[in-house]
DNA sequence: AAATCCCAGATTGTCGACAATGTTGAATTG
DNA sequence: CAATTCAACATTGTCGACAATCTGGGATTT
C-alpha cells in the first residue's frame, strides 16, 4: 500500500514530472502491475484490450506495449489471436520460486555481510526492532508482517550491493511472491521465530561471516518453503490422515 | 547476415506454422535477439524505430511491441522521448552476473542431482565425450567450446526441473553472457580443465549427491570469474606491474 | 569570440481505422 | 436428437497519420 500511496501522490503533486511514467505505457503497465499483485486482476483472467483500455481511459496502442513489457516479466502470459491472461502461479511453482529465492537470497546475504555499510545494518536493526514492537503489540496482523518481512528482505538484498540480484529478485519474483499472499492471504504464521532468524541473520552479517549469513538466509527461506509445503499438502489432501472429518465440525 | 538467410528459410519451408512466430512482433523479438547476441547491434547503440522498422519491412507498431518485450527482458532499456539502446555490459554487470550464475546454476545443479533422469545423465556424459574429443583435435576453436559450454549448463538447468530457474537463466542471463562473448570474444581459456570440473559435476549428480553438486557448480563457475576478473583488471590496468613498457614492443 | 536562445528537423508517443484470426451459436444433415 | 458446418461477431494484429517531445545548428547578444 505504502506504495500505491507514493505513486498517487506523486500523481498529484507532479503529474508530468515523474521519470518513470512520463508516457501513458509506462504509467499503465505500473496500474496494471498494482492491479496484479493486489488482485485486482485475478491470476488466469483474461485481460480484454478493448476493455481495460476504456478502463484506463486510453488507446489500445500504448496499452499493448505495457502488456508486452509484461509479458517480458512474465506476469502476463500471452497467446498469438488469442489473447493474454495474468499468469496463473500453481502451488508448484511457488515452491519452485521459493527454490531460486533461497539461491539468490542466499547468494545476496553472502555478499551484504561483505558489501554492508555500518550505517545499513544499524538501520536493518532499527527495522527488526520495530517488528518486535509491532509483535509485542499484537498490532502486526498478516499485512503489516507480510510487507515488513518483504522489507527485511529487500534491504538485504539491496545491501548486497549487485544490481544484477536486485533486478531479479525486485522486478521478477517479489512481484509474483506478493501476488501470491494476497491470492492465497498466507501470513509468516510464526512471527516470532522469523524474528528470531531474521536477528541471527543481522547478526552473521554484522560480524561479516559470509559463509554464515548465507547458510542462515538458506535456512530461513527453506524453512518457509516447508512450511508452506506442509499447508498445501494439508489443503488439497485433507483426507490423507483424517479418515473422513468428524460430523460436529 | 547468418540470421537473414535462417528467417527466410524459416519463412519458406513453413510460413505460418511456426507456433512462436505467428505475428510480426514475435518474429522480429527474435531477429533483434539473435541480432544482439552476434554483434549486429552492438551493445549501447541507439535504436531506431523508423530504421530498424524500414529494415526488417515493417511499420513501427509491431516493432515498438517487441522493443517493449526486450526492455522487459532488459536486453534493451529506453528512455522516454529519448528512445532505446541495447545494454551495454560493464565489466561490474559481468561479474555481478556470474554471481547470480553461481547462485541459481549451484541450485540447479543440487536439484538436478535429485531429479534428473538416469538417461539425461548418459547424454549429459556422451556430450561430455564429445567435447573431449573436439578438444583433443583442437578442432573446438572457440565457437564451438563456447556454445558446447552453455549446452552442457543449460542440460543441467533443465534437468532441475524447475521451470523457474529455466526461465530465469535461460531468457534474462544466458543472452547476456552470449552476448559478452561476442563482444570480447573470451573463450573458456583452459578448455581441459573446465571439461575435468563437468566430469566432476555429472558424477557427482550421478551418485545423487546433490550437496557436493552443488559445491562443485559454484566453484566452477566461481572460478571462472575469477578468471574474468584477471583477465579484465590485466586490461584496464596494464601499467600497474609493468612500468611503462618497452619501446620496442 | 563565447555563450545563450530559438527554431527547424527528426524522432518518439498516441490514436483511430482496417485486416486477419479465433470463437460462438444457429442452422442443417445424418 | 447429436454431430457437423458455416457464417456472423468479437478480438487481436497491423498500419499510416497526427501530436508531443527532444536534438542540433544558426542567429543574436554581451
Amino acid at each position: 500500500m505504502a506504495i500505491d500511496v507514493n505513486e498517487q501522490k506523486a500523481a498529484e503533486t507532479a503529474p508530468e514530472t515523474d521519470p518513470e511514467s512520463r508516457t501513458i505505457a509506462d504509467r499503465v503497465c505500473k496500474q496494471i502491475v498494482t492491479a496484479i499483485v493486489t488482485g485486482e486482476l485475478l491470476p488466469g483472467q483474461k485481460i480484454s484490450e478493448p476493455g481495460l483500455a476504456k478502463a484506463y481511459g486510453i488507446s489500445r496502442g500504448p496499452l499493448r506495449e505495457a502488456i508486452r513489457r509484461l509479458e517480458g516479466w512474465r506476469l502476463i502470459e500471452r497467446k498469438a489471436h488469442v489473447g493474454a491472461r495474468v499468469v496463473e502461479l500453481t502451488a508448484r511453482e511457488l515452491i519452485e520460486i521459493y527454490r531460486v529465492r533461497e539461491a539468490l537470497e542466499g547468494m545476496a546475504c553472502r555478499l551484504a555481510a561483505e558489501h554492508m555499510t555500518d550505517e545499513e545494518i544499524q538501520s536493518l536493526k532499527v527495522l527488526l526492532d520495530n517488528h518486535e514492537l509491532s509483535i509485542a503489540r499484537q498490532e502486526g496482523r498478516a499485512y503489516f508482517q507480510k510487507e515488513g518481512d518483504l522489507d527485511f528482505h529487500y534491504r538485504i538484498v539491496k545491501g548486497s550491493k549487485n544490481a544484477k540480484l536486485e533486478e531479479l529478485l525486485g522486478a521478477d519474483l517479489y512481484h509474483l511472491v506478493r501476488m501470491y499472499r494476497y491470492q492465497f492471504s498466507i501470513s509468516s504464521s510464526r512471527p516470532k521465530r522469523a524474528l528470531k532468524e531474521h536477528r541471527q541473520i543481522v547478526d552473521a552479517i554484522e560480524a561479516r561471516d559470509a559463509e554464515l549469513a548465507e547458510m542462515l538466509m538458506r535456512r530461513h527461506i527453506s524453512a518457509a518453503r516447508q512450511n508452506i509445503e506442509e499447508k498445501l499438502n494439508a489443503a488439497t489432501k485433507p483426507q490423507g490422515t483424517e479418515p473422513q472429518g468428524d460430523k460436529n465440525g
